[in-house]
RNA sequence: GCGCCCGUAGCUCAGUUGGAUAGAGCGCCGGCCUCCGGAGCCGGGUGCCAGGGGUUCGAAUCCUCUCGGGCGCGCCA
């Protein structure tokens, strides 16, 4: 649709002998809707070029610009210079009947042209339950992965597991200490280690025989039994917590599988040494990041040769690169947001292109009840989990609440409004709009109205709330276009809000089911394609669009 | 001290990658069910868009400085 008019556009400014970048040609859609459907304002960004007066200029580009009358039926000069383009009746209500032919994949764009990409998220610490940010992240990264995927890339999630280092050795210690106290022997958590309950469950479900086993052996191969228990159980929890938020990932990569002879931080250590980009200082190995814009150099290898957390990560990144993807996004918690520069330098020394890495970040997440801030830690070594907070509110709450706000930005999670069930909470809302209306299809169909085969009877729809609620429906596409372009999945739930409140108005106004059999079939079409969209919006931000409620 | 993020209505936040008169929810007040779902609709807003400067036809949006809040700044992860 924008295609077309930038196209006509261009075409009237060829007839005018102006050069203009098709690039340079811009829509917009104004509030307004005195101001058309859509606008142009290249009479007043080219004004300067060709030295006119952009009223003039727009006035001119107006009068040698051609459209069907099916299409465009007003072109004019408004305000400054702006060229407003009304849509034609035909073209509009001719879209409800393409949302009821193209059904989900209305909205599906080609811009991935099916390249690969990967969205790595969530990637916390298995050392513990899933704590709030990581549930904030897992909704941003989810409803990532099915945006992508409606704009044409073929797209895979990944968490990136930390398998490995000192604070799995902790979390083998903490169990340890646990299972001691457990059978009686006097035993204190040391400092650094983990101190949640969940340890001193884990604790029990060691056979005791076995566990008995464990603490003969030497101290080191004691711990990496419980490292191991320990591990396998936590990682279960998380995925059970996952699963029961609904978030899926197509691959769980281990950190450990980097560390193995050969592997990729042997590697990207090889590669770096070989790019002239490390240098030894106090018997360390460092990268130059700062070449790279970092603040300032990073330790590769510690002065005892063990390989530290970044090496693993830049090694992880080098595995990335050369599994092909066209673009790879990573979703980080606020305390990492220091790495994205460092990754970055080393992706580029890998040999991937500017902009091949893309870090999201998500901040904290206070919880609100009554007006106060939620304590946040329930006892020592205790947090609110992704699980009580999903218990509480239920799932569709809690995403749709994390997606209200843009992800880099702080949040304030109303609990007290999100546990509502009723008309306060935007989720019930907008799940009741849809609701609503498979309800009215229903009885529809009881009353003998069913969905014509032709779609002709569309062009009956004419009311101002009828034709409000198209036009919204007519920029779906593009919603889908910039939200992906900018990496913003919360446009959904404004846009979504936003078709809810439109159907309310429509539905206030227009009786759908009547004795005006063909009006019917036409306000029925309409009812459908909002419920297409309102579905599909619902069903990337991972929120459920219930027929009853 | 340095870096990143944030600052928009009483509160929580949108604001279409620089556009025309800055919007929504909550809270508060008042209306609307003989009729397809009242979890709905309609009406009620005096916002120095934190503040100063700059860029241009045009700034909440870009640049710069100041103030306020969060988070980072380890041979931890």
């Amino acid at each position: 649709m924008q295609d077309r008019v930038i196209r006509a556009i261009a075409e009237a400014l060829d007839k005018l002998g102006v050069d203009v970048d098709r690039e340079d040609i811009q829509l917009e859609r104004p509030n307004d809707p005195a101001n058309g459907d859509l606008s142009c304002n290249i009479a007043l960004a080219a004004a300067g070029m060709v030295k006119r007066n952009p009223r003039d200029f727009a006035a001119d580009i107006v009068s040698n610009i051609e459209f069907s009358a099916d299409f465009i039926d007003r072109v004019e000069v408004a305000g400054p210079g702006f060229i407003n383009f009304a849509l034609s009746h035909s073209y509009l209500t001719g879209q409800v009947a393409r949302i009821n032919r193209e059904k989900t994949e209305y909205g599906n764009l080609d811009i991935g042209k099916g390249r690969k990409i990967l969205v790595e998220f969530v990637s916390a610490n298995p050392t513990g339950p899933l704590v709030l940010v990581s549930a904030r992240a897992a909704t941003v990264g989810g409803a990532l992965v099915n945006l992508y995927r409606k704009a044409g890339f073929e797209v895979e999630s990944e968490y990136y597991l930390n398998d490995a280092g000192s604070q799995i050795e902790k979390l083998g210690i903490s169990l340890m200490t646990r299972f001691r106290q457990r059978i009686g022997e006097e035993a204190e958590l040391p400092p650094d280690c983990y101190p949640g309950d969940y340890l001193v469950e884990l604790a029990e479900e060691i056979p005791a025989g076995e566990g008995k086993s464990w603490l003969e052996l030497d101290e080191q191969d004691a711990r990496a039994r419980f490292s191991e228990f320990a591990l396998d159980r936590v990682v279960r929890m998380i995925r059970e917590d996952l699963d029961y938020f609904d978030i899926h990932f197509d691959h769980y990569f281990a950190e450990s599988q980097l560390h193995r002879p050969g592997g990729e931080v042997e590697e990207a250590l090889e590669i770096m040494k070989s790019s002239d980009v490390v240098y030894e200082e106090d018997g360390a190995l460092w990268f130059r990041s700062t070449r790279f814009g970092d603040e300032k150099d990073r330790v590769l290898l510690r002065s005892d040769g063990s390989p530290t957390y970044f090496l693993a990560d830049a090694a992880y990144h080098l595995n990335k690169f050369r599994r092909g993807y066209h673009r790879v996004i990573d979703i980080f918690g606020p305390d990492h947001h220091g790495h994205i520069r460092r990754l970055e330098a080393a992706s580029s020394v890998f040999g991937a292109e500017q902009g091949w890495l893309q870090v999201l970040t998500v901040q904290w997440v206070r919880l609100i009840e009554d007006g106060r801030q939620v304590s946040m830690s329930k006892r020592e070594g205790e947090f609110i989990t992704l699980r009580d907070l999903v218990s509480d509110v239920g799932r569709d709450a809690a995403k749709f609440f994390f997606l209200m706000r843009k992800n880099q930005a702080h949040m304030d999670f109303n609990l007290s409004l999100a546990r509502k069930q009723s008309d306060e909470n935007p989720v019930y809302y907008v799940q009741y709009a849809h609701a609503r209306i498979s309800s009215i299809i229903s009885f529809a169909g009881s009353e003998g109205v069913d969905f014509p085969s032709d779609t002709e009877c569309v062009s009956m729809l004419r009311e101002p709330e009828e034709m409000e609620l198209i036009r919204k429906l007519v920029i779906f596409p593009q919603l889908i276009e910039g939200a992906v372009h900018n990496n913003d999945v919360n446009r959904l739930t404004t846009y979504a809000q936003d078709i809810a409140a439109s159907f309310h108005h429509f539905y206030h106004v227009c009786r759908v089911v009547s004795s005006d059999r063909e009006l019917s079939a036409a306000r029925l079409l309409l009812s459908e394609a909002t419920r297409l969209v309102l579905a599909e919006s619902l069903r990337l931000i991972g929120v459920d669009a219930p027929e009853r409620m």
